[in-house]
DNA sequence: TCCTTCGTTCAACGCTCGTTGATTGAACGA
DNA sequence: TCGTTCAATCAACGAGCGTTGAACGAAGGA
């Protein structure tokens, strides 16, 4: 229950002004991810992410220079790379990457998520992310339509975390990773351009 | 080109005071619903809704009582009710009615839509007719799991709405209501239960 | 006709927000 | 040790917002 960011940010005076600013901007950047996930851009006050960072507002300007540089970097994503191969396997690839998003909360990619569709630097970040993750996917299926099949992929996923994550819709909320990811393969494995029933390990529905 | 409500809302004034009212706040409705699906309910300032209905701010009060009054008039939907019955026509039935939503925007609905995520009324609102949908797919449906399907078939749907009109990802939003609905026919029949390739009109892929 | 009703406008209040600039005091380099 | 740097605070500005209440003028009822 006792760590070294406590309340009081002078509490522990042996550090050194790099490491001091290092720990103080990691704990702003912190602060303000939480709270871009669960309010969104707008409803973010740069006085409130100050205030859960224990920090002056000031402060806060005077090291992202605006609320929108604080987004861009609270926000900034690791690129996810899935490998290509065959469609089986992209298609397993991208089951396990939801998976792994539905086990816990991502929140750096929440506070993009829930910004989408208010502010248009998270929008255009988003269709960034989006346009390669379907020149990904393109190039492992073998058919004309292949874009718009990655596409679909891709609003899929993304309307499943969103209601998983952001509107708490209880049914998927409640669910637990394995029965989605289950559910959603068939589908997947259709848009991939594979038959429903063939590859991959497919489970008896459950109950 | 020419109606009725043109820029001058005293252009015409041959009409009873009860039809002028209710011009007046048809004009506002329509300008709140379109700016709402627009911007969002934070981005909207009332200011702007009447400007664009041709009136004073303070009219809007007067009519509304508050923002969030107006939001719940303009935002309002038609309870849409698919017919019960096999799961086959379940599917179909889901997929006419994505197909209609995907033919023209649905301007309110997407009112609702593009505040969700950042509005909580608008949120309670999307998630009682999500649970309303799900218990009408629920019931169609003989397997344990049904109430997850039917969550994420909305998911789906969601999803591909949003990325077509709100986020305007150039994939989804290039793409006929045809070659989407097709698509995404054997992920509807899996998760309603069906195999993918028995029941219903299931076309050749694309291209 | 006169008085009331009501659609509509206008100016303003109070609040919150992003942002700024001055200021303080401790860490730092010579 | 002394002057500089810089993390951090504080008070304030200016703009935009939702909201209010007074005021005006045309429609409606007696």
């Amino acid at each position: 229950m006792r760590s070294v960011t406590d309340s009081d940010s002078r509490a522990t005076p042996r550090r050194t002004r790099a490491e001091q600013r290092q720990q103080t901007e990691g704990r702003i950047l912190s602060a303000a991810r939480e709270l871009f996930a669960e309010h969104g851009y707008d409803r973010t006050t740069i006085r409130a992410v100050a205030a859960r960072a224990n920090v002056d507002a000031g402060l806060v300007m005077h090291y992202f220079h605006s609320k929108d540089g604080l987004f861009t970097r609270a926000a900034k994503l690791p690129p996810d790379d899935l490998p290509d191969g065959a469609p089986s396997e992209v298609a397993e690839a991208l089951l396990a990457s939801l998976g792994k998003r539905l086990e816990a909360e991502p929140v750096a990619s929440l506070a993009v998520l829930r910004s989408i569709l208010t502010h248009s630097e998270a929008a255009e970040g988003f269709r960034a992310a989006g346009r390669r993750r379907v020149d990904q996917i393109k190039t492992a299926i073998p058919v004309g339509d292949a874009e718009l099949r990655a596409g679909l992929i891709s609003a899929i996923i993304h309307g499943v975390v969103a209601e998983r994550y952001l509107l708490r819709t209880s049914v998927l909320a409640d669910a637990s990773p394995d029965e989605i990811v289950n559910l959603l393969r068939p589908c997947f494995q259709v848009l991939v351009g594979l038959s429903a029933t063939s590859g991959g390990p497919v489970d008896a529905p459950h109950g």
